[in-house]
DNA sequence: GCCGTTTTCGGCCCGACTGTTTTCAGTCG
């Protein structure tokens, strides 16, 4: 390449633009907060690192998790830019640390045994880098980086506002170095001594550690987060000159947890929408408002970003609002292989240089814009991608290659494998439950009340359970009689329903299944699950899972990993042993729907199938309302790559009971 | 630091908004 050209525009000297992801933002939740004091760091004056072949490492050497792995790598992205490095390599680290955290392989098991799988973004720095954590469960060049940087730097990028620029310049100036050297500066009135500083920015400074530690960055759960997004968008719907409003963003990827919302109102009227929206009651705060963009704080909510569009190209706007960071990336730079430029707004076309073109004398350049997705798509040489893999997992690539998933939908369930009734913990009569899941559209639905060992959901007892059997069998004969008479509710399936008699069975303490062999095999469906003794160590919970995976009675195994969402942590198992067994077994693996569980999640869902294991997808309701979480575990489902084919509960209700019946024969 | 149907060097995505600034840097999504 000759040299750039007096008249092009330098890249390098335009600001760097990492994108440096808030910890709340950034792709696994789990990740936590960018500072990791929670990492189990050796202390610096340690004796220097032992080098031991590969093969003889012993338990003395700690097994780090992908996540972990990822979060020191987030943290030596953030101390590199705050020392000022370049920014290339920054988010070369941060790259490194995407791929690490969304890997399906463990990837120190991988490391340790000679095949360490192949990482976008990491080269041989970074492979080094983790081929010495494999070792020695350490990294010299991070701990030389905590040494050089206090870590504790690290959260100020946390305050609204402040970025590594000016972090750094308060860490060399005024040697603020965590967030209580922050507030007491603030207060003194010292910060403003720093240029680009002014006593406004200061007390902004103030309220945004103020609302930091008042009400630090909370996640909401997929439910309620779409709840808010309907109402806004139904509140903006309402006015005459707005067109149409989308809901975008991770909620529309379907993300699990979701930080903010993105809007998009198609209207000619930008100024009035912006207007209206920033000035409505429900508004805490505006944090910033142009002529057809604003972001705005709920009283009580999240943040709410809105753009207004023009009507009738709506493509551009949502591929830029609805795929993550790296995916739009991706997108973009595909365009500029092709000689546009892709933003928002649309694709505009780039000379020889790299420079816009501009066309025609109003001095702008004029995208070129599409109505649909698609269309933004196919203009990219590419199928349409649907928006729960717009993730940079791979899914670019596959639809190069025209190998993208034919993601299962919802209205390819056929049942639902796990619902409860008032008879233990849920809250609505058998009858009421069936009726529900018969309108729903389902051919079959799995009662599956708790079994005895659950006292405190009311688990039944063997004779409770032998009350079920005729009331179920006389719903199924009403069901029956109705359907022969052409008597079917509005919504019901063409080819009947019928209710299947099952339970969750509780996986014991000491490794017992909750209900004698007799007793099983007489259910329809075994759902087993595990509520207590989660803190066991891993050889134990493995015990207890081994047990119901080869059991012939057990057909289902239930969110698996008894995680919940920023409530509990997930049981500590060896994963590949579970899939390999659960495949062998063919015990089925649950996706539950709920939208604290959503478990099994989608990074392991994808494995599991790719082990070969079956899934079901199922709404684990306790009350009508939550027949509606099979959408979340349908979405789930899709963000994992998940087809029809994968998943037990898209098979007509006789192929599905025969799949079930063939458990024993397997075992 | 990574990466290559523009390969082993020279690039690396795009734009809006804010604040303090007289033309732009920093932050954010």
């Amino acid at each position: 390449m000759p040299d750039a050209g007096a008249g092009r525009p330098s890249r390098s000297t335009r600001s760097p633009r990492v994108s440096r992801p808030p910890a709340q933002e950034r792709d696994d939740p789990r990740l936590g907060p960018p500072v990791p004091a929670d990492i189990d760091l050796p202390d610096p004056d340690d004796p220097p690192f032992e080098t031991r072949p590969r093969h003889s490492r012993g338990d003395a050497v700690p097994t780090l998790g992908n996540d972990q792995l990822a979060r020191i790598f987030y943290e030596i992205g953030d101390m590199m830019e705050l020392k000022g490095e370049l920014p290339f390599k920054a988010g070369a680290y941060r790259r490194a640390a995407d791929s690490i955290a969304h890997s399906p392989t463990d990837i120190v098991r991988a490391y340790r045994e000679g095949g360490p799988p192949s990482l976008v973004g990491v080269g041989r720095a970074i492979d080094e880098k983790l081929a010495e954590l494999a070792d020695t469960g350490r990294m010299r060049y991070h701990e030389r980086l905590r040494r050089e940087v206090p870590p504790s730097l690290v959260s100020l990028l946390n305050v609204p506002g402040l970025g590594p620029r000016t972090v750094a310049e308060l860490w060399s100036k005024l040697r603020i170095e965590n967030l209580a050297d922050l507030a007491a500066a603030a207060r003194d009135g010292r910060l403003r001594k720093i240029r680009g500083i002014s006593e406004r920015t200061e007390q902004r400074i103030l309220e945004g550690l103020r609302e930091l530690e008042e009400r630090p960055p909370e996640r909401l759960r997929l439910g309620q987060a779409s709840q808010i997004a309907e109402r806004l968008a139904a509140m903006l719907d309402a006015a005459p000159d707005v067109q149409r409003t989308y809901v975008a963003g991770s909620l529309r990827r379907r993300r699990e947890t979701i930080g903010d919302l993105d809007l998009l109102a198609e209207s000619a009227d930008a100024g009035s929408v912006i207007e209206r929206f920033a000035s409505h009651p429900v508004v805490e705060r505006v944090t910033a408002r142009g002529s057809y963009r604003a972001t705005i704080r709920l009283l009580r909510g999240p943040q709410v970003d809105l753009m207004v569009m023009p009507p009738g190209r709506a493509g551009t706007y949502l591929v830029h609002f609805t795929g993550s960071a790296a995916h739009n990336v991706r997108l973009r730079e595909l365009a500029r292989d092709r000689g546009w430029s892709l933003s928002e707004h649309g694709f505009v076309r780039l000379d020889d240089e790299g420079r816009p073109v501009i066309v025609g004398g109003g001095g702008g350049a004029e995208p070129r814009t599409f109505e649909t997705e698609a269309e933004v798509y196919d203009f990219l040489g590419l199928p349409f991608i649907e928006p729960e893999l717009r993730e940079d997992r791979g899914e670019i690539e596959a639809a190069r290659s025209g190998r993208l998933p034919d993601l299962i939908d919802l209205e390819s369930i056929r049942g639902d494998c796990h619902t409860h009734s008032d008879w233990s913990d849920g809250h609505v009569s058998m009858e009421r439950m069936a009726e529900t899941g018969r309108r729903r559209g389902y051919s079959y639905m799995v009662l599956t009340d708790h079994s005895r060992s659950l006292t405190i959901a009311r688990g039944l007892t063997p004779e409770r359970v032998e009350e079920q059997r005729p009331i179920i069998a006389a719903l199924n004969e009403r069901f029956a009689h109705e359907e022969a008479e052409g008597r079917m509710p509005k919504g019901a399936h063409p080819g009947g329903f019928r209710l299947l008699h099952g339970c969750e069975l509780e996986i014991t303490v000491d490794g017992r299944l909750d209900y004698p062999d007799e007793l099983l095999a007489r259910y329809d469906v075994v759902v087993a699950s595990l509520h207590v003794g989660r803190k066991q160590p891993r050889k134990q919970l493995m015990e207890r899972y081994m047990t119901a995976l080869r059991s012939p009675h057990v057909d289902i195994l239930a969110h698996p990993s008894g995680r919940k969402i920023g409530i509990r942590e997930d049981l500590d198992l060896d994963w590949e042993t579970f899939y390999r067994v659960a495949a062998e077994t063919g015990t089925l693996l649950e996706i539950n729907g709920s939208d604290e569980r959503l478990d099994l999640d989608d990074r392991r869902a994808r494995v599991a199938r790719d082990a070969g294991c079956m899934l079901t997808i199922d709404s684990d309701a306790h009350y009508l309302g939550e027949f509606d979480n099979m959408a979340w575990g349908v979405s789930l489902a899709r963000r994992s790559w998940i087809e029809k084919r994968d998943v037990a509960n898209a098979l007509p209700r006789d192929e599905f009971q025969r799949l079930v019946a063939e458990k024993p024969h397997r075992v």
